[in-house]
RNA sequence: GCUGACGUAGCUCAACUGGUAGAGCAGCUGAUUUGUAAUCAGCAGGUUAAGGGUUCGAGUCCCUUCGUCAGCUCCA
């Protein structure tokens, strides 16, 4: 018998027979740790606690405080879900069941969909498997074999199908139900404590609509009681920031489906506010930045997203042809613009272009309208009638690379350093369907790439997410419930120039091709104040809130001296608001509180005797700070001017 | 677009198995003049998403359309 050396975290060594199991190591390095192990960790490679380790390696014992600790169990959790599946529903057809962030998910091949009682029956019976202590056993087998193993499965036949032949078919069991799985898996079905099934939907087999649709059960899994306490409860926190409430609650905005139709969004004067700052904040940056501003025309002839590429390719999500001009049989087809790209690269073609001009970069805050899918529509988050803080960068491939250097600044000045925003960047490489060979994307994806390790940024890759003119850096960022959505981003394009015929003149007198550079910094006005709303509950730092002081006198006696001061607030330009309305002062403020404005200005005898105010701030309850409206005024607008994000 | 759930006053929610659509908050009017998170009273508010059907009778049952929510797909 050979002896082997396991090289565990702490650096220690042991000595132990080759083929000695992680359970079996476990119970030597002590009685607690065996029956906390879940899993190991053999030089890198998470591995079921059953499997024997043959060779030296390094060693770690998984246990509910390892991070690989809460996927495995999830993934465990999904089997344990199929199981109680299957023994309820004897045909149905199993699809994929893995752990994702916070939980799981199963996919079913059901004849009918699941109801919300089947879903109780089925937690009930996922308790019952829990209770019953299944191990879950691994095996590996012939692809014969597998083959007759899942002869009543042809979602895994299909999956057995694509497998190389140079791939390990592995089989888990626990007690009865069997499921094709790499692994691995918690010991047994009884350390499965403290889950919930939390809803089903329909998902696709394969994530493609054209193939039938699958009931999709998700549920969360936690080894503790007080984490998924914990969890629940935070979903039901993230729902209160939701920005379709708050929108509503603060009087922001109003999407009136019946009267105009979904994804058009009425911008209420508070909301207003907000968008109005925003675009202002984002066109004094690119103006300091060398950027140039234009305005376009919202309609076009359709030919001009033909030349473009955007037909046919995106014509689905474009507004249908609208009638123009002549009528009578010469009239000219129209479209509403979904996109500025081909606009702005006119403004660029209306003149002769020297390198010496280049980068020419041409901004505008505009509104486009895509015809979006009905079931992606979501609050502000997904719309039909958006505003984009777009621009396009004429330059040459030389200047490329530090132009996206200069938007990546620009990302970092107007989203992550005045909110704090976490970002995810991801950079989307050729798509199926493009434009352009391989040659011209090899060089864009490396201008990408160069551009962000440069800024030291680390980036994801989506393989074939790009756009058919280009390749992107996508920046996303997580909304209250903890979903993704795409803000930045920035294109490079080396097929609008070819296809709009672009040209500059060099040092030598003769034609090159431009670049273009598409890039947003916000993304969409709307999607973007949605995750403001979201990210602060409702409650804008000073220089974003639509109403920054409300001015509240206690009684008739101080209206006049109220309103007066209200009145040179605003003259000094803060947004302040009166409220000598004849509820009591308490109903008064709790209105103010609760509609989030940061400062409360109280006017009594006292105030108006000294010049003064009693500031309350927003979430401060009744703390109050007596001062002088000269140095208060003074307070407020250094904390507009700063963009200070407030305690 | 697809699967499922859902749609009652501006908002949150009632109305037993089909039998007179109701309450709180918000709104309006009046009284109250208030010192740091809801003063009191009265009034008004609805073609129960829209359209069709079954029935003596439909918010409730059936069909169609529109929309909302969750997820899938898509996102120039």
């Amino acid at each position: 018998m050979t002896t082997i050396q396991l090289t565990l975290p702490d650096g220690s060594v042991r000595e132990v027979e080759s083929g000695t199991t992680g359970s079996e190591l476990a119970a030597l390095i002590g009685p607690g740790l065996a029956k906390a192990a879940l899993a190991t960790v053999v030089d890198g490679t998470l591995r079921d606690l059953a499997s024997p380790i043959s060779e030296a390696a390094q060693v770690a014992i998984v246990t509910d405080r390892s991070p690989e600790a809460l996927p495995l169990l999830r993934h465990s959790a999904a089997h344990v879900l199929a199981t109680a599946v299957r023994e309820l529903f004897p045909t149905a057809a199993i699809g994929f069941g893995p752990a994702i962030e916070d939980g799981f998910y199963y996919d079913f091949d059901v004849p009918r969909p699941f109801t919300p009682e089947d879903l109780e029956a089925i937690e009930t019976k996922m308790r019952e498997v829990v209770e019953r202590d299944y191990a879950f056993v691994r095996e590996e087998v012939e692809r014969t074999e597998a083959n007759t193993r899942f002869a009543d499965d042809p979602l895994k036949l299909e999956r057995i199908e694509e497998l190389g032949s140079d791939e390990v078919i592995s089989i888990y069991t626990d007690g009865p139900f069997v499921d094709l799985c790499r692994g691995p898996h918690v010991p047994t079905t009884g350390r499965l404590k403290h889950f919930k099934l939390l809803n089903t939907a329909g998902a696709y087999w394969r994530g493609d609509e054209r193939r039938q649709m699958l009931q999709r059960i998700y549920g969360t899994a936690w080894f503790r009681k007080e984490d998924l306490d914990g969890y629940l409860h935070r979903l039901e926190e993230a729902r209160k920031r939701d920005h379709r409430v708050l929108g509503r609650d603060l009087d922001l905005f109003s999407i009136q489906q019946d009267v105009v139709g979904p994804g058009l969004v009425f911008w209420h004067p508070k909301g207003a506010m907000i968008k109005w700052l925003l675009s202002r904040a984002v066109e004094d940056d690119n103006l300091a930045s060398g950027y140039d501003l234009v305005y376009t025309p919202n309609v076009t002839r359709e030919e001009l997203f033909r030349i473009s590429g955007h037909i046919p390719l995106y014509e689905e999500n474009q507004y249908p042809v609208m009638g123009a001009g002549a009528g009578e049989g010469d009239e000219v087809r129209h479209r509403v613009k979904p996109m500025n790209c081909p606009m702005h690269t006119l403004v660029y073609k209306h003149h002769h272009r020297s390198y010496r001009d280049l980068p020419v970069r041409l901004s505008e805050v505009a509104n486009v309208y895509r015809n979006e899918k009905s079931g992606t529509l979501h609050g502000l988050m997904r719309v039909r009638g958006l505003c984009m803080d777009d621009a396009h960068i004429f330059c040459t491939p030389e200047q490329a690379e530090d132009e996206i250097f200069l938007c990546l600044d620009q990302v970092e000045r107007l989203v992550r350093e005045p909110f704090g925003f976490e970002l995810d960047f991801e950079v989307s490489t050729r798509p199926e369907e493009r434009l352009g060979d391989d040659e011209a994307w090899e060089m864009a994806e490396g201008i990408l790439r160069r551009a962000l390790e440069r800024k030291e940024i680390p980036f994801r890759v989506d393989e074939g997410g790009g756009a058919f003119y280009g390749p992107k850096i996508d920046i996303k960022f997580k909304d209250a419930i903890g979903r993704f959505w795409q803000g930045p981003t920035i294109q490079l394009d080396f097929q609008l120039p070819e296809r709009f015929d672009l040209e500059y003149t060099g040092p030598d007198n003769a034609p090159h091709r431009p670049v273009m550079i598409h890039r947003a910094i916000y993304g969409t006005l709307e999607r973007f104040i949605g995750l403001l709303i979201e990210h602060f509950a409702g409650a804008f730092p000073v220089w974003l809130a639509p109403e920054q002081v409300r001015v509240l006198p206690i009684s008739d006696e101080q209206a006049e001296a109220a309103r007066d001061i209200a009145q040179r607030m605003k003259a000094a330009g803060i947004r302040a608001v009166l409220d000598a309305g004849h509820e009591t002062l308490n109903y008064r403020i709790r209105e103010a509180e609760t509609q989030k404005v940061p400062y409360m200005a109280v006017v009594g005898r006292r105030e108006v005797e000294g010049g003064t105010l009693a500031v309350r701030e927003r979430g401060a309850g009744s703390k109050q700070t007596v001062m002088l409206l000269d140095d208060f005024v003074s307070k407020v607008l250094e904390e507009t001017r700063s963009r200070r994000l407030g305690d």
